[in-house]
DNA sequence: GTACTAACTGACTAATCAGTCATTTTTTGT
DNA sequence: ACAAAAAATGACTGATTAGTCAGTTAGTAC
């Protein structure tokens, strides 16, 4: 998506209708506003993300042998999502994403909705991990935002292009498992 | 600055001006171009981290009990900064800030002089800790990466307004602790 | 075929903004 | 005091863009 890659600001409607293959006016006929399409782009991602974490982590905790195996599969399933889906994931670190989800309602429904389902998956995997006295003794709840910032903190280097962010992802794993192992 | 919080495209040339009680074409007389006055913003910032960074961790290693100690003491201290000059950072992390890097050498260097510095301060702390024996075995370089990278994430937690960070900066290093720690 | 609706469009408006320029004000050196 | 240089400015231009609107086309039901 245009919004991804260029930011909201620098996408015009008349460039997003012309990659639709419609006029320039159309555009306005299924969306009011500039605002109102992106609200939409959001969703529709917010959808996207959900499937994909659904699809894999809904009843799967028999999947793993511990919590531990858990939390780590899912710290290199984001990775691995965040790099085949990468306008997913810059349009959501985007400023301006959030400066919107400070005044729009169903933005902000949006993003916390991803976030939440992110940051359950890893709560869920520690918790679990905690039973099994595969994770040492922690907040699931703050550990899981920590990890979860961990993991956009990694992608958003990789973004940036100053330093080639996915030669880390054997070193992050490793860390990531001292990190919480009892 | 008028840049972090609204970021490059939204803020206009003029607006810039009345801020700093100035006519609108003034601005043209000192910077050619509205690019030329962002990258000079940058290398204000570049300036501003440097001298802090030197300020507290030039012939430093005498001053921490350890490499490891140094290292957490890094971390905090980022994050303090972080916190402190909130406007630094969000300017840096903006994707526009990324993008132009990306054509404007100048730009560039000045993002690499900035995250080299903090690298390497990271990475002196692991080899500091990898000689005495504080820090397990791992790849100083890419773990520095890796250290960055996890508290910029932490740092655009924060930016984000949808949980607070800040609660998170005691679990946040107790974690890293473990996951250096021999 | 006809009536009705939904989708679409080109031409337009009003506003914004980066950058120019001729001119004026301020500063500086002597 | 005065000339030259530096700094500042208001008025302007040309380009872009979100959003409007009156009218056209395509689809559907009967």
């Amino acid at each position: 998506m245009l919004f991804a890659d260029q930011g909201f600001i620098k996408t015009s409607m008349t460039e997003v209708a012309k990659l639709a293959g419609i006029a320039g006016a159309t555009i306005f006929y299924h969306y009011k506003t500039k605002e109102e399409l992106f609200v939409a782009v959001i969703e529709s991602v917010k959808v996207g993300v959900l499937e994909e974490y659904c699809a894999n982590f809904t009843n799967c905790s028999a999947k793993y042998q511990s919590g531990l195996e858990m939390l780590l599969a899912a710290v290199s399933f984001h990775l691995h999502l965040a790099d085949s889906k990468k306008q997913w994931f810059l349009l959501l670190n985007h400023h301006f994403t959030h400066e919107l989800a400070g005044v729009n309602p169903e933005c902000r429904r949006h993003l916390t909705d991803i976030y939440e389902c992110l940051v359950n998956i890893f709560e869920k995997a520690l918790t679990i991990g905690l039973e099994d006295g595969t994770v040492r003794d922690l907040s699931a709840r703050k550990t899981a935002l920590i990890i979860l910032a961990m993991v956009d903190g990694i992608q958003q280097l990789e973004n940036n292009r100053l330093y080639d962010a996915s030669a880390l992802y054997g070193e992050f794993q490793v860390l990531c498992r001292h990190m919480i192992e009892k």
